[in-house]
DNA sequence: CGAATAGTGTCTGTGAGACATTATCTT
DNA sequence: AAGATAATGTCTCACAGACACTATTCG
């Protein structure tokens, strides 16, 4: 057996995830360089062994870099590889995934003018194995959406529980039960209550404003159960 | 922003666990090279570029050439990073995971002799993160037990329901209910009953042989609702 | 026959979904 | 007052676990 190590292509690249129009869009940028320039694709670079402590922070780099971003949530994906997936040779490719309220990208003027969203249904054609990729990453999304509270990174830091229920069915694709997604919520404990309330919407009821609680901030919740009982 | 990619150090790691004495165990094996010649390590090596076609069959090479094993279940486990882990220098560990049963170990002489098993609760002081892989795989595949069919990869190709709600109990660390398993298993419809019978045990009724059923070789079976409903 | 384990029938408590009812806003 | 949506109370059905009972072997 041999051994030294082959000189292999080693970038970072981030799936990041809003939610446009009720339906899960990705974040996709034109390259700026061959192989490949010009293409709309995902927002990727090299991992600088200097700079990066480790391939997460590479991926922190890449969205604050070439947008401007700073993701709560950006969570290691997958690891693609291969000879076949880059022209320039075997690659390795560490994929993070990151999910973002429109309004933190909207308020964003450079995430907004180097970027694009694109429904995750109606990719266009991506370069590499992106197209791979973002199905990978939507599939790890909805799946751990069933069971934690993931999708409360889709929302802003305020929001009413018919909002946040209005997310979760964006990202599952199908409707939830009322009353079970409010005993849901409440027995996962995450949510608090604020003061104020919101009624802007019009001719109704107002609903309560709720707010992650400190505890739940940096890591989700996982229900044993799941939120739709489908079996 | 650099257009240049930094020499990285990659590799593939295999965490191989099996179930030894009623317990999760992983392969261990006596490092050939430097760093930490000598230690027991998780199996591992470079990435070949011209052999490999992506990770994942760079890991099935490790464990072909370095055990003269052959896993049915082997999954990417996450990719490990960073300028501190490896006395290199930066480096990247794109790491598997793989399951077999004991006896197949066991009839391998190479594996056997090249190899050390060790209780994934009782492990040795290990070099680089490897204590946070195996750490990290143990916890996936608990997790995995609870909603999949992952434990029979565990199993032999031919198990009662005992044995199998055995190797679930001892993967997942607590008592299954008799009827819940069966019924699960039954609704699951990956076994099918061979016609011979198990008796060897001794003095009680002998327990119905089954198998895996062809379809569900290669793809574990999940469930949506999990084993013990503990909330 | 007794011990031991395999396998099954049945009851019950818990929890998710359906439905209905009340609450509170705008026009 | 009417209409709209928020929020909650309550019923029911399904499923997981508990328990008991039958089945089949060995000694």
């Amino acid at each position: 057996m041999r051994e030294t190590a082959d000189p292999l292509i080693c970038t970072v690249d981030v799936v990041l995830l809003t939610l446009r129009d009720d339906a899960l869009a990705v974040l996709l940028q034109r390259r700026e360089r061959e192989p490949f320039k010009g293409a709309l694709a995902l927002p990727g670079g090299y991992v600088h062994a200097q700079e990066d402590a480790d391939a997460a922070q590479a991926a922190e780099r890449v969205l604050r870099q070439k947008l401007g971003l700073v993701s709560p949530y950006l969570e290691q994906l997958a690891t693609f590889s291969g000879a076949a997936r880059d022209p320039r040779g075997w690659s390795v490719s560490i994929v993070y995934c990151a999910l973002l309220p429109l309004a933190a990208l909207a308020s964003d003027t450079k995430a907004m003018a180097e970027a694009t969203l694109a429904p995750v249904d109606r990719l266009p054609p991506l370069p590499f194995d992106h197209r791979d990729i973002v199905a990978t990453a939507v599939q790890r999304v909805r799946t751990k959406s069933q069971y934690s509270s993931l999708p409360v990174y889709l929302c802003g830091d305020r929001f009413t529980l018919p909002q946040l229920q209005a997310v979760y069915e964006a990202v599952l694709g199908e409707p939830i039960n009322k009353v079970s997604f409010r005993r849901k919520m409440d027995e996962l404990g995450m949510l608090e209550p604020i003061a104020g309330e919101m009624s802007s919407g019009g001719a109704h009821r107002p609903a309560q404003l709720y707010r992650l609680r400190k505890a739940f901030r940096q890591a989700l919740s996982l229900s044993e159960r799941g939120l739709n009982g489908r079996g």
